[in-house]
DNA sequence: CCTAGATAGTTCGCATGCGAAATAAATCGA
DNA sequence: TCGATTTATTTCGCATGCGAACTATCTAGG
Protein backbone atom coordinates (compact mmCIF):
# COMPACT_ATOMS: atom_id res chain seq x y z
CA UNK A 1 0.00 0.00 0.00
CA UNK A 2 2.39 3.10 1.14
CA UNK A 3 5.29 3.63 -0.78
CA UNK A 4 7.32 3.04 2.44
CA UNK A 5 6.67 -0.58 2.65
CA UNK A 6 8.01 -1.55 -0.98
CA UNK A 7 10.89 0.30 -0.36
CA UNK A 8 12.17 -2.18 2.11
CA UNK A 9 11.88 -4.28 -0.77
CA UNK A 10 15.49 -3.57 -1.47
CA UNK A 11 17.07 -3.63 1.91
CA UNK A 12 14.84 -7.06 2.31
CA UNK A 13 16.42 -8.44 -0.53
CA UNK A 14 20.16 -7.35 0.50
CA UNK A 15 19.89 -8.42 3.97
CA UNK A 16 18.23 -11.54 3.05
CA UNK A 17 21.14 -12.57 0.63
CA UNK A 18 23.67 -11.13 2.93
CA UNK A 19 22.19 -13.68 5.94
CA UNK A 20 22.41 -16.96 3.80
CA UNK A 21 25.54 -16.37 2.12
CA UNK A 22 27.05 -16.23 5.80
CA UNK A 23 24.70 -18.95 6.92
CA UNK A 24 25.95 -21.07 4.75
CA UNK A 25 29.77 -19.88 4.87
CA UNK A 26 29.67 -20.80 8.53
CA UNK A 27 27.78 -24.13 7.74
CA UNK A 28 30.65 -25.03 5.21
CA UNK A 29 33.53 -24.22 8.21
CA UNK A 30 36.11 -26.44 6.54
CA UNK A 31 34.61 -28.30 3.65
CA UNK A 32 32.97 -28.25 0.64
CA UNK A 33 31.86 -25.10 -1.26
CA UNK A 34 30.08 -21.88 -1.71
CA UNK A 35 26.70 -21.25 -3.37
CA UNK A 36 28.01 -19.64 -6.36
CA UNK A 37 31.12 -22.66 -6.74
CA UNK A 38 28.20 -25.43 -5.94
CA UNK A 39 26.32 -23.63 -8.94
CA UNK A 40 29.11 -23.91 -11.51
CA UNK A 41 29.90 -27.16 -10.52
CA UNK A 42 26.62 -28.31 -11.34
CA UNK A 43 26.34 -26.38 -14.53
CA UNK A 44 29.55 -28.62 -15.56
CA UNK A 45 27.47 -31.81 -14.10
CA UNK A 46 25.24 -31.62 -16.69
CA UNK A 47 27.34 -30.30 -19.75
CA UNK A 48 31.20 -30.80 -18.67
CA UNK A 49 33.42 -28.85 -21.12
CA UNK A 50 31.27 -25.52 -21.53
CA UNK A 51 33.09 -22.02 -22.35
CA UNK A 52 33.40 -20.13 -19.60
CA UNK A 53 31.80 -16.91 -21.21
CA UNK A 54 28.55 -20.06 -21.17
CA UNK A 55 29.17 -20.60 -17.77
CA UNK A 56 29.46 -16.88 -17.02
CA UNK A 57 25.96 -16.06 -18.56
CA UNK A 58 24.51 -19.20 -16.99
CA UNK A 59 25.66 -18.14 -13.17
CA UNK A 60 25.17 -14.76 -14.20
CA UNK A 61 28.58 -13.37 -13.63
CA UNK A 62 30.30 -10.84 -15.66
CA UNK A 63 33.51 -12.17 -18.01
CA UNK A 64 35.96 -10.66 -14.31
CA UNK A 65 33.55 -12.56 -12.27
CA UNK A 66 33.85 -15.87 -14.17
CA UNK A 67 37.24 -15.79 -14.54
CA UNK A 68 37.82 -15.28 -11.08
CA UNK A 69 35.66 -18.41 -9.48
CA UNK A 70 37.73 -20.15 -12.39
CA UNK A 71 40.54 -19.69 -10.64
CA UNK A 72 40.03 -20.05 -7.20
CA UNK A 73 38.28 -23.36 -8.17
CA UNK A 74 41.00 -24.30 -10.20
CA UNK A 75 43.14 -23.77 -7.35
CA UNK A 76 41.20 -25.72 -5.19
CA UNK A 77 41.39 -28.42 -7.44
CA UNK A 78 37.72 -28.51 -8.08
CA UNK A 79 37.71 -27.77 -12.29
CA UNK A 80 39.97 -27.71 -15.41
CA UNK A 81 40.38 -25.24 -17.47
CA UNK A 82 41.57 -26.75 -21.39
CA UNK A 83 42.26 -24.41 -24.19
CA UNK A 84 39.07 -25.00 -26.81
CA UNK A 85 40.88 -26.90 -29.62
CA UNK A 86 38.72 -24.76 -32.03
CA UNK A 87 39.44 -21.32 -30.53
CA UNK A 88 43.01 -20.31 -29.39
CA UNK A 89 41.00 -17.09 -27.21
CA UNK A 90 38.54 -19.89 -25.45
CA UNK A 91 38.57 -22.03 -22.43
CA UNK A 92 37.05 -25.16 -21.72
CA UNK A 93 35.86 -26.10 -18.34
CA UNK A 94 36.29 -29.55 -17.09
CA UNK A 95 35.44 -31.39 -13.52
CA UNK A 96 38.17 -32.82 -11.72
CA UNK A 97 37.38 -36.34 -9.78
CA UNK A 98 37.21 -34.37 -6.43
CA UNK A 99 35.01 -31.61 -8.46
CA UNK A 100 32.78 -34.86 -9.09
CA UNK A 101 32.67 -35.71 -5.52
CA UNK A 102 32.17 -31.92 -4.44
CA UNK A 103 28.59 -32.15 -6.60
CA UNK A 104 27.44 -34.92 -4.51
CA UNK A 105 28.64 -33.17 -1.05
CA UNK A 106 27.12 -29.94 -2.29
CA UNK A 107 23.93 -31.39 -3.23
CA UNK A 108 23.76 -32.83 0.13
CA UNK A 109 24.51 -29.36 1.70
CA UNK A 110 22.26 -27.55 -0.01
CA UNK A 111 19.37 -30.25 1.37
CA UNK A 112 19.17 -28.05 4.91
CA UNK A 113 19.49 -25.55 3.17
CA UNK A 114 16.14 -25.75 0.82
CA UNK A 115 14.64 -26.69 3.93
CA UNK A 116 15.23 -23.41 5.93
CA UNK A 117 14.33 -21.66 2.61
CA UNK A 118 11.11 -23.06 2.23
CA UNK A 119 10.04 -23.67 5.96
CA UNK A 120 6.77 -22.28 6.79
CA UNK A 121 5.40 -21.14 3.51
CA UNK A 122 3.35 -23.21 0.97
CA UNK A 123 4.26 -24.66 -2.46
CA UNK A 124 1.60 -21.74 -4.01
CA UNK A 125 3.84 -19.37 -1.92
CA UNK A 126 7.13 -20.46 -2.70
CA UNK A 127 5.85 -20.45 -6.30
CA UNK A 128 5.32 -17.02 -6.31
CA UNK A 129 9.00 -16.17 -4.72
CA UNK A 130 10.99 -18.22 -7.24
CA UNK A 131 8.61 -16.18 -10.03
CA UNK A 132 9.52 -13.26 -8.58
CA UNK A 133 13.31 -14.02 -8.38
CA UNK A 134 13.41 -15.20 -11.45
CA UNK A 135 12.06 -12.38 -13.10
CA UNK A 136 14.23 -9.98 -11.82
CA UNK A 137 16.60 -10.87 -14.11
CA UNK A 138 14.29 -9.31 -17.24
CA UNK A 139 13.23 -6.54 -14.61
CA UNK A 140 16.59 -5.12 -14.27
CA UNK A 141 18.23 -5.96 -17.23
CA UNK A 142 22.02 -6.17 -17.92
CA UNK A 143 23.06 -3.34 -19.64
CA UNK A 144 21.82 -3.32 -22.81
CA UNK A 145 19.77 -6.50 -22.93
CA UNK A 146 16.61 -4.61 -24.12
CA UNK B 1 7.76 -30.49 -6.61
CA UNK B 2 10.92 -31.66 -7.50
CA UNK B 3 13.87 -30.95 -5.03
CA UNK B 4 15.42 -29.68 -8.13
CA UNK B 5 13.31 -26.61 -8.42
CA UNK B 6 13.47 -25.33 -4.79
CA UNK B 7 17.55 -26.05 -4.41
CA UNK B 8 16.88 -23.22 -7.22
CA UNK B 9 15.74 -20.64 -4.83
CA UNK B 10 19.75 -20.27 -3.54
CA UNK B 11 20.68 -19.01 -6.72
CA UNK B 12 17.57 -17.69 -7.30
CA UNK B 13 18.26 -15.25 -4.56
CA UNK B 14 22.18 -14.76 -5.27
CA UNK B 15 21.30 -13.86 -8.74
CA UNK B 16 18.63 -11.95 -7.79
CA UNK B 17 20.38 -9.87 -5.48
CA UNK B 18 23.57 -9.30 -7.85
CA UNK B 19 21.18 -8.53 -10.67
CA UNK B 20 19.83 -5.35 -8.28
CA UNK B 21 22.91 -4.69 -6.99
CA UNK B 22 24.43 -3.73 -10.22
CA UNK B 23 21.64 -2.06 -11.81
CA UNK B 24 21.18 -0.04 -9.22
CA UNK B 25 25.50 0.98 -9.64
CA UNK B 26 24.63 1.54 -12.94
CA UNK B 27 21.63 3.75 -12.61
CA UNK B 28 23.57 5.53 -9.90
CA UNK B 29 26.59 6.70 -12.22
CA UNK B 30 28.13 9.33 -10.47
CA UNK B 31 25.53 10.83 -7.97
CA UNK B 32 23.89 9.31 -5.39
CA UNK B 33 24.50 6.10 -3.19
CA UNK B 34 24.31 2.54 -2.65
CA UNK B 35 21.27 0.83 -1.20
CA UNK B 36 23.04 0.05 2.11
CA UNK B 37 24.53 3.26 2.44
CA UNK B 38 20.86 4.76 2.07
CA UNK B 39 19.93 2.60 4.85
CA UNK B 40 21.90 3.94 6.85
CA UNK B 41 20.90 7.48 5.91
CA UNK B 42 17.21 6.43 6.36
CA UNK B 43 18.02 5.51 9.77
CA UNK B 44 19.54 8.48 10.94
CA UNK B 45 16.73 10.26 9.24
CA UNK B 46 14.43 8.88 11.85
CA UNK B 47 16.80 8.93 14.71
CA UNK B 48 19.93 10.85 14.31
CA UNK B 49 22.83 10.26 16.65
CA UNK B 50 22.59 6.06 16.76
CA UNK B 51 25.09 4.37 18.06
CA UNK B 52 27.49 2.22 15.25
CA UNK B 53 26.67 -0.87 16.69
CA UNK B 54 22.76 -0.45 16.68
CA UNK B 55 22.97 0.86 13.19
CA UNK B 56 24.83 -2.19 12.39
CA UNK B 57 22.18 -4.09 14.05
CA UNK B 58 19.60 -2.32 12.28
CA UNK B 59 21.44 -3.04 8.96
CA UNK B 60 22.55 -6.73 9.53
CA UNK B 61 25.86 -5.59 9.69
CA UNK B 62 28.40 -7.07 11.78
CA UNK B 63 31.03 -4.54 13.16
CA UNK B 64 33.62 -4.65 10.68
CA UNK B 65 30.56 -4.07 7.90
CA UNK B 66 29.21 -0.93 9.74
CA UNK B 67 32.86 0.51 10.17
CA UNK B 68 33.85 0.27 6.69
CA UNK B 69 30.49 1.72 5.49
CA UNK B 70 31.12 4.44 8.32
CA UNK B 71 34.64 5.18 7.38
CA UNK B 72 33.64 5.80 3.46
CA UNK B 73 30.34 7.53 4.26
CA UNK B 74 32.24 9.74 6.15
CA UNK B 75 34.63 10.24 3.64
CA UNK B 76 31.80 11.12 1.43
CA UNK B 77 30.94 13.67 3.73
CA UNK B 78 27.16 12.32 4.10
CA UNK B 79 27.50 11.28 7.96
CA UNK B 80 29.85 12.50 10.78
CA UNK B 81 30.95 10.08 14.02
CA UNK B 82 30.94 12.09 17.03
CA UNK B 83 32.18 10.33 20.55
CA UNK B 84 28.88 9.36 23.08
CA UNK B 85 30.00 11.61 25.98
CA UNK B 86 28.83 8.59 28.07
CA UNK B 87 31.00 6.10 26.80
CA UNK B 88 34.33 6.45 25.80
CA UNK B 89 34.40 3.48 23.40
CA UNK B 90 31.56 3.94 21.47
CA UNK B 91 30.96 6.73 18.47
CA UNK B 92 27.55 7.92 17.78
CA UNK B 93 26.33 8.90 13.87
CA UNK B 94 25.11 12.04 12.76
CA UNK B 95 23.55 13.59 9.41
CA UNK B 96 25.66 16.01 7.70
CA UNK B 97 23.81 18.56 5.61
CA UNK B 98 24.98 16.74 2.69
CA UNK B 99 23.45 12.97 4.01
CA UNK B 100 20.12 15.19 4.91
CA UNK B 101 19.84 16.21 1.07
CA UNK B 102 21.07 13.01 -0.06
CA UNK B 103 17.89 11.10 1.80
CA UNK B 104 15.45 12.97 -0.76
CA UNK B 105 17.62 12.16 -3.34
CA UNK B 106 17.78 8.39 -2.86
CA UNK B 107 14.24 8.22 -1.97
CA UNK B 108 13.70 9.62 -5.32
CA UNK B 109 15.90 7.27 -6.73
CA UNK B 110 14.70 4.33 -5.13
CA UNK B 111 10.58 4.78 -6.79
CA UNK B 112 11.90 3.39 -10.28
CA UNK B 113 13.45 0.51 -8.49
CA UNK B 114 10.60 -0.40 -6.41
CA UNK B 115 8.18 0.09 -9.34
CA UNK B 116 10.41 -2.84 -11.04
CA UNK B 117 10.51 -4.77 -8.01
CA UNK B 118 7.19 -4.92 -7.75
CA UNK B 119 5.97 -4.68 -11.49
CA UNK B 120 3.65 -7.55 -12.92
CA UNK B 121 2.84 -8.71 -9.07
CA UNK B 122 -0.24 -8.21 -7.16
CA UNK B 123 -0.50 -6.67 -3.49
CA UNK B 124 -0.87 -10.04 -1.85
CA UNK B 125 2.02 -11.66 -4.03
CA UNK B 126 4.62 -8.42 -2.83
CA UNK B 127 3.07 -9.25 0.53
CA UNK B 128 4.31 -12.92 0.29
CA UNK B 129 7.72 -11.71 -1.07
CA UNK B 130 8.14 -9.22 1.50
CA UNK B 131 7.25 -11.76 3.99
CA UNK B 132 9.57 -14.59 3.00
CA UNK B 133 12.61 -12.17 2.61
CA UNK B 134 11.65 -11.05 6.11
CA UNK B 135 11.66 -14.29 8.04
CA UNK B 136 14.98 -14.95 6.05
CA UNK B 137 16.66 -13.42 9.36
CA UNK B 138 14.42 -15.83 11.92
CA UNK B 139 15.55 -18.96 9.75
CA UNK B 140 18.64 -17.96 8.78
CA UNK B 141 20.06 -16.80 12.42
CA UNK B 142 23.40 -14.94 12.95
CA UNK B 143 25.71 -16.67 15.27
CA UNK B 144 24.57 -18.09 18.15
CA UNK B 145 21.26 -15.96 17.87
CA UNK B 146 19.03 -19.21 19.07
C1' DC C 1 46.11 -11.56 -48.03
C1' DC C 2 45.60 -7.99 -44.63
C1' DT C 3 43.58 -4.77 -41.96
C1' DA C 4 39.33 -3.35 -39.07
C1' DG C 5 36.30 -4.79 -36.04
C1' DA C 6 34.27 -8.30 -32.97
C1' DT C 7 34.90 -11.72 -29.37
C1' DA C 8 36.99 -14.53 -25.15
C1' DG C 9 39.54 -13.94 -21.24
C1' DT C 10 42.60 -11.52 -18.04
C1' DT C 11 44.17 -7.87 -15.16
C1' DC C 12 43.68 -3.77 -12.33
C1' DG C 13 41.77 -0.96 -8.88
C1' DC C 14 37.77 -0.57 -6.30
C1' DA C 15 33.65 -1.61 -3.15
C1' DT C 16 31.55 -4.61 0.06
C1' DG C 17 31.50 -7.46 3.95
C1' DC C 18 33.22 -11.46 6.45
C1' DG C 19 35.89 -13.86 10.67
C1' DA C 20 39.62 -13.41 13.79
C1' DA C 21 42.48 -10.79 16.44
C1' DA C 22 43.62 -6.35 18.52
C1' DT C 23 42.54 -2.06 21.23
C1' DA C 24 40.36 0.57 24.52
C1' DA C 25 36.91 1.57 27.72
C1' DA C 26 33.32 0.01 30.96
C1' DT C 27 31.61 -2.97 34.49
C1' DC C 28 31.41 -6.64 37.89
C1' DG C 29 32.94 -9.39 41.76
C1' DA C 30 35.93 -10.48 45.49
C1' DT D 1 39.75 -0.98 44.60
C1' DC D 2 41.56 -3.83 41.29
C1' DG D 3 41.89 -7.46 38.17
C1' DA D 4 38.87 -10.18 35.02
C1' DT D 5 35.48 -10.05 31.87
C1' DT D 6 32.51 -7.84 28.64
C1' DT D 7 31.56 -4.54 25.14
C1' DA D 8 32.36 -1.03 21.12
C1' DT D 9 34.99 -0.41 17.52
C1' DT D 10 39.06 -0.99 14.45
C1' DT D 11 42.29 -3.45 11.76
C1' DC D 12 43.90 -7.25 8.93
C1' DG D 13 43.70 -10.56 5.39
C1' DC D 14 40.49 -12.72 2.56
C1' DA D 15 36.53 -13.68 -0.86
C1' DT D 16 33.48 -11.94 -4.24
C1' DG D 17 32.32 -9.35 -8.16
C1' DC D 18 32.13 -4.98 -10.67
C1' DG D 19 33.65 -1.63 -14.75
C1' DA D 20 37.38 -0.25 -17.59
C1' DA D 21 41.22 -1.19 -20.04
C1' DC D 22 44.15 -4.63 -22.07
C1' DT D 23 45.66 -8.93 -24.82
C1' DA D 24 45.08 -12.36 -28.00
C1' DT D 25 42.53 -14.47 -31.41
C1' DC D 26 39.09 -14.85 -34.84
C1' DT D 27 36.31 -13.15 -38.86
C1' DA D 28 34.82 -10.01 -42.63
C1' DG D 29 35.48 -6.91 -46.38
C1' DG D 30 38.25 -5.00 -49.69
Amino acid sequence: MSPRREHRLVFLLTVAQRRLQRWMAAQRQNSSVTATQAGLLFILGQRDGVLMGEAGAALDLGPPGISGLVDRMTAANLIKRRADPDDGRAWRLWLTPAGREAIAQSKAGLVEVNARLTDGFTDAEIDVVARWLTTMQTRFPRGEDE
